[in-house]
DNA sequence: GTCTATACACAGATAGAC
DNA sequence: GTCTATCTGTGTATAGAC
């Protein structure tokens, strides 16, 4: 009946975390059963590999962003201004956590050349984010550039973030997100 | 008297685009040795670690992208326009290169919260763009506000080689320095 | 179910023959 | 100088005791 000290939900919080701070090559399984504080057997006896496990990280933190952040693209009478500030605030906050930027953006970088393998769950992410901003901007623009603008916005903020881990300062993001707003 | 089949220059090229695509810790010597067609010995011979070699690869192509593509910044007699155009036309090329994207940008994101080793060659490499920048746009702004516009534009070019890298499309780059060109 | 022990492959790096 | 062989550590993954 399991006096399971530790929930599997808090493993893949945990994974995500390291993955995102570390990369998927340099974390290796031994580094996240230490930082789980379980052993090498049970995790293998929770994840099938370590392939199984990175993609239960990338569709558990892609849901989450969804759920969390990009949804507020979606709600009722509120004007676009009001839902940019809410996906930004919560933006800024899941991205600068310990400076680890987007683990989409970084597995992206990390891996996109050697296998195929993540790219299924990191376009279904960026899909959603893309979604979520041509929500919010499609009062102000045409059908036909808001997908463009979109896109623009994201790359932008991707671009921000990857300062912001060189020079370790969070203010590029803010200044980034301030100068996107002003399209609105 | 050095038979050799291989230069140290090109050694140092073939990792360059190795590092580029494929990162650097899922690189491995064996990978390079077999690319150059030299073996595991000879290329210790060159490099005593692999991290030599990347401190090498990293200081090697930042003097490259200085003589190469950001000298054009402090030609005399031509317009900011013509600089721009020409730093952005063999940007690019570089970039664009394999989809590799930026060598600086991948292996910050892949390294920079393991070690600091990699951290000086690469800011490095981000200060000589964004003096090469702040040189292009310099007649256009104020002198307060030109290294937040060389910074900006260095992340919005770094954000749509994400994209590019992503989707395996080199229009991303093409629209943003097309953009880009509208501050001067 | 959890842990110990270990298999197996491959990483970075070195020694020593030629 | 170049190559073969090898050392040592560590990675992913598994088997089997309790």
């Amino acid at each position: 009946m399991a006096l399971q000290k530790i929930s599997k939900k808090e493993i893949i919080a945990i994974s995500i975390r390291m993955f995102r701070k570390q990369g998927y090559y340099r974390t290796s399984m031994a580094d996240l059963a230490k930082a789980t504080g379980l052993t090498k057997g049970v995790f293998y006896h929770h994840f099938a590999s370590k392939e199984e496990l990175m993609k239960t990280a990338l569709t558990t933190l892609s849901a989450w962003f969804e759920e969390k952040i990009f949804k507020a693209a979606y709600l009722p009478d509120i004007t676009p201004q009001e839902k940019f500030d809410r996906i930004a605030e919560s933006a800024i906050k899941a991205f600068t956590s310990d400076l680890g930027g987007c683990l989409f953006a970084n597995t992206i970088l990390e891996t996109a050349h050697v296998e195929e393998t993540f790219l299924p769950e990191i376009k279904h992410f960026f899909q959603n984010w893309e979604n979520a901003m041509c929500k919010v901007f499609e009062e102000k623009y045409a059908q036909q550039a808001l997908v463009e603008i979109a896109k623009q916005n994201i790359a932008d903020i991707e671009g921000a973030l990857i300062l912001m881990q060189l020079y370790k300062d969070t203010s590029y993001l803010q200044r980034t997100l301030e100068r996107l707003k002003k399209m609105l």
